[in-house]
DNA sequence: TTTTCCCTACTGGTTTTCCTGTATATTGAT
DNA sequence: ATCAATATACAGGAAAACCAGTAGGGAAAA
């Protein structure tokens, strides 16, 4: 018995990972490579008039970001399974991804093997997550909450002031308010990211990407 | 007139983008690919006992650093010429790999056009950068010298413990050092990095990648 | 062998950060 | 209109960071 094809959607900014992830599913007669998109934006006016099964979607794209991106494809057409790709594993990454529904997430050193099983699997409505991903997931639930806490905008605007090396004074002249104030603010960030100090206040908000 | 073709390596350690990159050089006939690895060790035996014309190397390999690669590639075999690959574009790293000796250097989303254009003029003895790496080469020349300042052991060391939160007298007690000589490690760490206090110290350390 | 670099350590002082707790005006959402 | 969140502000004190300069011993390089 003959299933038709499942349809494939790449979405990448890079011509040889599109090229690779073609000859990665061209083996493969269960699936069919639609069509491909270097930005969110085409994506996006593509699938307002046609359908897909599967997008694949790289998390940096030029125009719209990933996180971004997965609701508006959601939003156009429900039923359309979204995984990510990306390069790099970044656990709070993967964790927005998630929330926002994607039903599965590659990292980019994927096998053709494991991409077919990803679509498969995505296809038939359940979620896939490769075994690396996997393992993320389980540390960072275990180990922290690696959601992004959130910080208001003139938390976020400080903080950029303190990683700039400018000190409380400094802060408090260059934005005409009071060095309490200002002080008042950075403890309310140590706080929110759990840190003792203005210098690992720097380094988990980068790796958290408020920066 | 017939030359014969170049004889290419690829180390990349995603699948997609070896497939990718076999595909993009697939059409030319004055490319051969001879041969393709996932991490450094392997390339390097592999290249003891054989040669090649061009090595399209990625800087993020599973087991050796992209950097530290190129002189063992160019001490094994002083006339091949290395092409650097990456996805990101990071001045530092671009630089440190042209004083490695690299002929050639390319964002991974380069064309396929492009990829032959390098490959054939780095064969022929001349150097190739994309021009969004020559954007990037051309900036840092401009707004700051983007070297990493050489950090002893010792620095790098104290230095990741300042990132993760620790005070002077923490980490003299895990080093077994006196608090004073920790305060001088951090004094010459913000020194080299030309930075007034910790927070900003991590900032840069980031950014620079010595982190 | 001499020189240079690195790690170590100190004195003595100033500035800044960090802690704890409180409090009010303003803004935004329900 | 009211409640929650945000931005503002203060006090008082302890801890840590920052500044400037100096210096010895050991290892490695010239």
């Amino acid at each position: 018995m003959q299933h038709k094809p499942i349809h494939i959607i790449i979405v990448d900014d890079h011509p040889m990972v599109i090229e690779g992830l073609k000859t990665l599913l061209s083996d493969d007669k269960r699936v069919l490579i639609k069509n491909q998109f270097m930005n969110g934006t085409d994506t996006l006016t593509y699938l307002e008039h046609n359908s897909a099964d599967i997008v694949l979607l790289d998390v940096n794209l030029p125009d719209i970001n990933g996180v971004e991106m997965v609701p508006k494809i959601l939003n156009i057409r429900a039923n359309i399974g979204v995984i990510g790709l990306s390069t790099y594993s970044e656990p709070s990454i993967i964790n927005q991804m998630i929330k926002k529904g994607v039903k599965g997430y590659l990292l980019k050193n994927v096998t053709g093997e494991e991409l077919v099983n990803a679509i498969t699997q995505v296809h038939q409505g359940d979620f896939y997550f490769g075994s690396e991903v996997q393992k993320i997931l389980a540390d960072s639930v275990t180990q922290e909450s690696n959601d992004q806490p959130k910080l208001t905008r003139r938390e976020k605007h400080i903080l950029t002031l303190i990683a700039e090396g400018k000190t409380t004074n400094n802060i408090a002249e260059e934005l005409f308010i009071s060095p309490l104030t200002v002080e008042t603010h950075r403890r309310n960030l140590m706080q929110k990211l759990e840190v003792p100090n203005a210098a690992s206040l720097i380094k988990v908000a980068v790796e958290k990407h408020l920066i």
